[in-house]
DNA sequence: TGTACATCAGTGAACGCGCGTTCACTGATGTAC
DNA sequence: TGTACATCAGTGAACGCGCGTTCACTGATGTAC
């Protein structure tokens, strides 16, 4: 409770709000969806629901503060998981990542939908979010760029890549931590990202009941595959 | 207007005014999504609200309605995507197949984001869905038996299948028309599965912006890459 | 160390709105004889 | 062919509820001198 250090008085106060505000909101997602009610937030914290406009100018404002949060941390959950093999190669990598993605998202499956399912009608995501939206990815792309440099990653065979999508993939070259990754190579870094959401999406919106029913061997399977298809 | 022959007055009436219902709470996804309003449906359509209960029992059940007219539809987009090319080699068909899937969900994105984004809140779909859900599925594992029969499709390499992956697919053999698909294959269809709905996700859901330019080729290289993962 | 003032979290009432669903009703359309 | 009756689509009012947001306010906490 009393664990941080400088910041005493008011100014931890309205840090501890904002967080409880947040954190009832999350639990909020669960039953409500993106459509979250701001009263009912308030509610539970026993305050009137005026007040939250002391911590968030708008319910939009709460949500995205919501989908920043998601991001986050998500993105620590990935970063973790990855640093916590490190010196392993690059498909131990691979592995740890798409373990921690999914152990995240099956801890928050109403923040992954908020993240990766519809998006929310009405509702336009603020600049702010690309930068934490985007640091699952900037994992991905070290992994990637660390087979590429020692040689692992040489894909061969499969279609001929053609101009359009070659040039996008030139153009992503350019952002930093990019460059060194072959095109053929991030391109079939990209199928792999959407295979593991797309598989992550399916068990937890209820898209293989019925169908699968050892959903850890069944990702796991499909997480190996993807590293052999890359080639990491 | 008048072209339907036997049934005339209050039945065809009838089946009128519930195409009417449905047609404008499915404009009414787009601003709305999942929380579409019963009353602003019977507003745009100048009637009372309590005059859609004649047709609906409650906001649930037009809901529904609203998911099995959609995974009816896509279904028969699927089908006939498919059938235009009857004839083809198996990667053909599954080319024909994935674009028709696209072109569809493209042309009806708030229907797509309701059959395979986040599932609505508090709404529980019943049984009704499945048969319908089911169909653009059918298409696919035609395509890989067809494939398999032909002995193209003969998967080597990759990770080896987990015992408790080998079940559920020895499982699924056993429902009608899924038989002949050795169990490997019928995995790698399934990974194909997932990265052509993940892709498919990623760019409806605007996950691919700034990243992707030129979304045909992008999707056509996926398609394309997926089916020779297949061996298709 | 003590006092005057500024800040600001939370209150409570209100505005103006929308929602799903029920219910008794009217009046047109269909059916049986 | 004509009449009596049943069906049923649509009405209008109401119930009971919830929502986001604004606004003037109180009173505790902090700051400057």
């Amino acid at each position: 409770m009393n664990d941080s250090a400088a910041p005493s008085g008011r100014v931890r106060a309205r840090a501890d709000m904002t967080d409880r505000i947040k954190e009832t909101a999350r639990r909020h997602l669960a039953a409500d969806g993106p459509n979250l009610s701001l009263r009912a937030v308030a509610r539970d914290l026993g305050m009137v629901s005026s007040a939250v406009y002391r911590y968030f100018a708008s319910r939009d404002d709460l949500l995205t503060a919501l989908i920043i949060d998601g991001y986050d941390s998500l993105g620590a959950a990935a970063e973790q998981a990855e640093a916590a093999v490190v010196g392993r190669n690059p498909a131990g990598r691979w592995l740890a990542l798409g373990r921690g993605i999914r152990a995240w998202a099956r801890e928050n499956p109403h923040e992954y939908a908020l993240l990766y399912g519809s998006p929310v009608p009405g509702y336009a995501a603020p600049q702010d979010t690309i930068g934490p939206a985007s640091r699952t990815v900037v994992v991905f792309v070290a992994i990637l760029r660390d087979a590429a440099e020692r040689g692992t990653a040489v894909a061969s065979g499969g279609p001929r890549l053609p101009a359009a999508v070659r040039a996008d993939l030139e153009r992503l070259r350019t952002l930093p931590g990019f460059g060194k990754v072959p095109p053929l190579v991030f391109a079939r870094g990209m199928t792999a990202w959407a295979q593991l959401f797309g598989t992550l999406s399916f068990e937890l919106f209820g898209r293989l009941t019925n169908a699968v029913e050892d959903y850890d061997a069944y990702f796991e399977y499909q997480l190996r595959a993807m590293a052999n298809y890359v080639g990491l």
